[in-house]
DNA sequence: AAGTGGTCTAGACCACCCT
DNA sequence: GGGTGGTCTAGACCACTTT
């Protein structure tokens, strides 16, 4: 949403114009409209490359360039808790159940790339919705990266306290969900019986660089959580 | 992977060499990459986004482009069950439950955005993963897209089928996992015990021109399958 | 000041679809 | 043959980091 350069100015422009269309319209041709948006032709295929991925419009060799039908609307499957939550028009809360440092053992030493015995700083929160208990969620970050990071408010909106301190942001994100039912404890924390079903997604991610900054586990109940994502082919490969 | 054109054998030829070095290895700067790959600046520039992308390599403005540390194996989720298991190292299979026409009613046809009482093709099928019960999937696809679709073996492989035939292909989708227990019916089939854990995977999938070509409903087993996806942040907005 | 990636351009040529 | 998107180029200039 930057409007730093010409290429994300005619981004914004053109995504505007698109929703004045109606589906299979056709956009003018790639020369007047790189004319128009005031755009030399090769930074609008730049922009029109990137529409394209997002699924707004598509084109056909040798005919035209064409809105899109049906929007399928993308889920940021990069936000974290806070942000996902706002997105579905809830908001967000937090209860901190546990913030301190540790060692790194075997599997959490693995997932994040270092040696064993390396400090970890784990943080342990019930994530709300509306006030309604949503997720229990185990945060293990490299301490070695994040340098006094509990002396911080680490309740609410991590993701956000990494980058305005730490300039750390993630850019690939692993998930692997999985089905089960609760434990007593997980029950009662999550406000639900024992026995019901719970969604548990693990979590790798990296920065620009690859290095692995965060690992966790979080526990959804299943009766009131969908994870939702969204795929696009890829180009060029 | 199609070498036809400058780009794709460049890229192909990058992939090679930053398997050949070691993370955080500078690459030599891009006028002189372009040089030795045989390229321009421009279309080397369109090689580094999109390994960028896919987390190879990342780049530092005003010091130099370097690889990228873990790698992260990118999950297909536009694939299909049997891509799917395969990629998963297992022997996919089918066992065909069902296949018609039918009227679509107003759910099944606003996933698809047909208008209510438009005909689909509804084909249910168990699916097995080296010969084990993994998942029943019900899928609906309009048959305006797919004539005489169900003259031809849908018992595996209806990506494929799709593609090779009608030519269609899948460019974005949109999954949305709940989790859930077992009912009776779905056990029996799953070779589970009812009250056990299952996900649930609604999927509507949309070809390059925006139209829904795809409605698909899947019980996973819980214990057996694990959902993995891979994020990626993207450039430009 | 020198070196690097980031942005942008004008224009050439090719591949394909239509009538 | 005329129109459209797809590929590629050489080069200019900017922004940032390092010495």
């Amino acid at each position: 949403m930057s409007d730093r350069t010409k290429a994300s100015r005619a981004y914004a422009d053109l995504v505007r114009r698109i929703q004045t269309m109606r589906p299979h319209e056709m956009l003018p041709r790639e020369v007047d409209l790189a004319d128009e948006l005031g755009i030399s032709r090769t930074t609008l295929r730049q922009v029109l490359t990137t529409l394209t991925a997002g699924g707004s419009i598509y084109s056909v060799r040798g005919t035209g360039t064409f809105v899109s039908e049906a929007k399928i609307d993308k889920g940021g499957a990069l936000s974290g808790f806070s942000e996902d939550m706002r997105a579905r028009g809830m908001t967000p809360g937090s209860r901190l159940l546990h913030a301190g440092p540790e060692l790194a053992d075997g599997p959490v030493a693995e997932h994040l790339g270092l040696r064993a015995g390396a400090v970890v700083y784990r943080i342990e929160r019930l994530r709300l919705a509306n006030e309604i208990p949503m997720c229990i969620e185990e945060v293990r970050l490299p301490a070695e990266y994040f340098v006094d990071l509990l002396t911080h408010d680490v309740s609410a909106g991590l993701y956000d306290l990494l980058k305005s301190v730490y300039s750390v942001e993630v850019a690939v994100a692993r998930q692997t969900i999985t089905s089960s039912v609760a434990t007593a404890a997980e029950a009662e924390l999550l406000g639900i019986a024992a026995g019901e079903p719970v969604m548990n997604v693990q979590r790798t991610s990296q920065d620009a660089r690859g290095r692995s900054i965060e690992w966790a586990r979080s526990r959804y109940r299943g009766d009131r959580y969908e994870f939702t994502l969204t795929a696009t082919r890829n180009g060029l490969v």
